[in-house]
DNA sequence: CACTATAGCGGACTCCAGTCCGCTTTTGTC
DNA sequence: GACAAAAGCGGACTGGAGTCCGCTATAGTG
């Protein structure tokens, strides 16, 4: 199963402990997962209800809940895997998305590759945070994602007034329920969304 | 006079009701905003659950169903007045967020009219959007504040290119979750968010 | 005022997220 | 291998959102 990976932490937010999985937590961790690609493949993901999860799976309620903690998170983890690699790309991989190149180009990078993700992964998101309420500023992608913008920004710009505030504006249209605004709702294709961010992009560095 | 709003009509968020009321559903509806006013008052919003509500007012779930539609609808109901209080002034109301200032005074002041708004009732609107999923997008105040903008932006910049997606970067501070996240979580006050805002629009008038 | 079509009403009901707690399996230790 | 502690398990249970449908009050008409 290539969307199963262990549950380590997200980078740079716990020093990771790391136990030993058990065999038969293991075991049900896989069932899960695979049980819920099923599932959303074969009802859709508003259809899915937790019950039909554990059921499909093969496990008690219990069993899912105190792995996955919630609905949100079992949809976050099916989509860890990519998210994980996107994340990497940014710290360790080639220039533009990757150290190495000048910091604008970076930031233009960085919005087209999250845009990019969403166009595949907004769906779980989305679906995700609508019963999670208001996941997304707590949640530690968006902590990491802050940090990279904001450290970008500077190098590109310097000490600016606002500097905060433009950091989150910029992050704002790369979430997932403006993108999908954006693409189902306004019909837009991606290729017009990343051009759009560009723009904004432009406009914050061009302020400084 | 390029930056004078034409006399046509924009869409309102509420249609005003044609039919006349029946004197016990107008009773009822009172009762039912009374009731949620109170309880929000008594034991917090998260902690209020629909029938405790219809119990509170006195009446069926079916009638605040009826009336209502769901928990968002109940919520945005409550601050319905000075939410229409806004929209009139910014059609007719006094410049600078009313017609007769430049477009983009009146950008700036519609920016910091939202805030303002959002300081007051962001509260309401997030506890609604939490549950209601995804509800911001569809409401008919954003394809208000969406022409609003989208107007006073064209009246400055004349046609651009991206002119709609900035539209919609501008309008994306200006929502309850980003708004709370900033004064609660980041610990900002609502003049420094008023000040980023600022500047982000600045950054995109001057791109034009 | 009597009549009737219809808007309004209410609460039992369904469905689902998330919790609780007693039972089972695993793993480390001797 | 025996045992105890810890980790994992499962499904009954709770509580709340939103629906359904038969009953009731209202307002328009003669």
């Amino acid at each position: 199963m290539s969307h199963v990976v262990p549950p380590f932490e997200l980078p740079m937010s716990d020093p990771a402990p790391v136990e030993r999985e058990r065999a038969d937590a293991r075991r049900n961790r896989e069932r899960i997962l695979c049980a819920t690609a099923r599932l959303i493949d074969r009802v859709g993901i508003d259809c899915m209800s937790m019950d039909d999860v554990a059921a499909e799976a093969g496990v008690g309620k219990g069993t899912l809940y105190r792995r996955f903690g919630d609905r949100s998170s079992l949809l976050r983890a099916l989509i860890s895997e990519p998210e994980q690699a996107f994340q990497d790309a940014l710290i360790r991989g080639d220039a533009p998305l990757g150290p190495g190149a000048p910091p604008d180009e970076r930031l233009h990078a960085f919005g087209e590759g999250v845009l990019t993700f969403l166009d595949s992964h907004a769906v779980y998101i989305q679906a995700g945070e609508r019963l999670g309420g208001g996941k997304r500023y707590g949640h530690p992608v968006y902590a990491f994602y802050r940090t990279h913008v904001s450290l970008l920004l500077g190098q590109a710009l310097g000490e600016t007034p606002h500097h905060d505030y433009l950091v989150d504006a910029l992050l704002g249209p790369l979430s997932a329920e403006p993108f999908l605004y954006q693409r189902d709702l306004r019909g837009m294709s991606v290729e017009e969304i990343c051009a759009g961010w560009h723009a904004l992009c432009d406009a914050v560095l061009a302020q400084g």
